[in-house]
DNA sequence: CCATTTCATGAATAGCATTCATAAACTATT
DNA sequence: AATAGTTTATGAATGCTATTCATGAAATGG
């Protein structure tokens, strides 16, 4: 019976047809502009039939950041097998943020959107649920980090847990992904360089963390010496152009 | 010519209006079914009438937002006026946003809404230009505290500046706030107290900025400890009920 | 009291997400 | 290979709401 593996084969594709296709149209009009009907005629297939596969535009939009996620933690796994102390593998993930940035620029955007109840209560169980599924590795990848350095004597956890700790570094870089998407906000604070100082941030909270070499009141050059080696070293293939 | 004040009066007071039912409608119906036209029908106007004062749904979103910044600052103001160490001011501001969400629930939900490039774009330049006045005398407060710290020697700043410093704190308040919005996100970690996680990670930043007294490995009942005495001190007026 | 400007109205418009009756394609059976 | 039955694809029609704008009412001022 390879006829039914053939067409389950076929309508996966078609499902990663329409994402590719959504995710075109995010970039080349924004999220703002972006509509089922342009999607499924660039597509080539009727409206129903995009209909047949996400059950809303949310639900559509939740599926596009769940497949990408998996690109994400590409980087998050290149920083965990860094051959580096646990501190600068832990400090690698959070420069894989700015490095997948480049790459896809509308990605946190998108994420930003669809974790506001308005968007999130409006895409499907099994979406939601494939999305916490997708997370999961990526998760697990940082808590092993964590687990080394708590191993190797680098970090005395005080009562928190792998998550937890992780959690504090990811709503840094979250927090600092929304306010870079408010057009006109950190301007209006004269920053100019969210994500380096995002990076700061990042490196303050592992000294707060007391996740040895504690790195201390460091010099920006000595940050930013150590975001590019980041790049060079761990995400060598990651890097757009000539940024 | 007071006919002209009064008519301005008028004016505002429709909106201010219009900007209440706007949120009882928020709080009754979520967000998501929030209508212009049921605005419209139950401050007794017709939506039209509406329109004269929002260029769009967005912009009434922004607006509102920006009204409830001011109460939000007060808090921010009562923390920076308390006598106490200059570290424990800061925290206390992020306890405000604890005390913060349960007198407005729907609060922060409408500003990681309305942060989203999709809504921020939609919303007129003169609410943006608003939001952003209304935002400064906050982050002055913050900034006042910080330069407290810096005279009293209880901080180092290490060539970032007050507002940069500022926005760290701002940074994992943020991001937990939208953490929290997304219904199973953190169930799904086991996180089950996502603002007094907030708290530990606040004051581990706090730690890692090297702000005096340092907190070091405290035990969740020290932060919990302290938690409770900054809302009885710093915030008596704005707990709610049994909370 | 009339002319003119300003303001308020809500029915009409318009944009899109979503549905669903219909047709096409495919499968199984004789 | 013809037929009946089942599954899948279609896109015109629906429906919901934000937004507009022609119209009339009210205020202003001479």
């Amino acid at each position: 019976m390879g006829t039914k593996e053939r067409r389950q084969r076929e309508v996966a594709e078609r499902e990663a047809l329409f994402l590719d296709v959504a995710l075109e149209l995010v970039r080349e009009e924004s999220l703002l502009n972006l509509q089922m009907s342009r999607i499924a005629e660039k597509a080539e297939y009727a409206v129903g039939t995009l209909y047949l596969h996400f059950s809303s535009k949310e639900d559509l939009l939740l599926a596009l950041v769940t497949r990408t996620v998996k690109d994400y933690y590409d980087l998050t796994r290149k920083a965990s097998e860094w051959k580096a102390p646990s501190r600068d593998r832990m400090f690698a993930v959070g420069v894989g943020d700015l490095v997948f940035v480049k790459k896809h620029p509308d990605y946190f955007r998108i994420v930003q959107y669809i974790l506001c109840e308005v968007a999130w209560n409006a895409a499907s169980e099994q979406r939601k649920q494939a999305f916490h599924d997708a997370n999961r590795p990526g998760l697990k990848l940082v808590s092993t980090i964590v687990e080394d350095a708590r191993r190797s004597g680098d970090l005395e956890i005080d009562g928190q847990t792998a998550e937890e700790l992780a959690l504090g570094v990811w709503a840094i870089c979250s927090g600092y992904h929304n306010f870079t998407h408010a057009e006109g906000l950190l301007n209006h604070l004269s920053i100019t360089e969210p994500y380096f100082l995002m990076c700061r941030h990042l490196q303050n909270l592992l000294d707060g963390y007391h996740w040895k070499p504690i790195a201390g009141p460091a010099e920006p050059q000595a940050i930013s010496a150590l975001i590019e080696r980041i790049k060079k070293e761990v995400f060598p293939e990651d890097l757009c152009n000539a940024a």
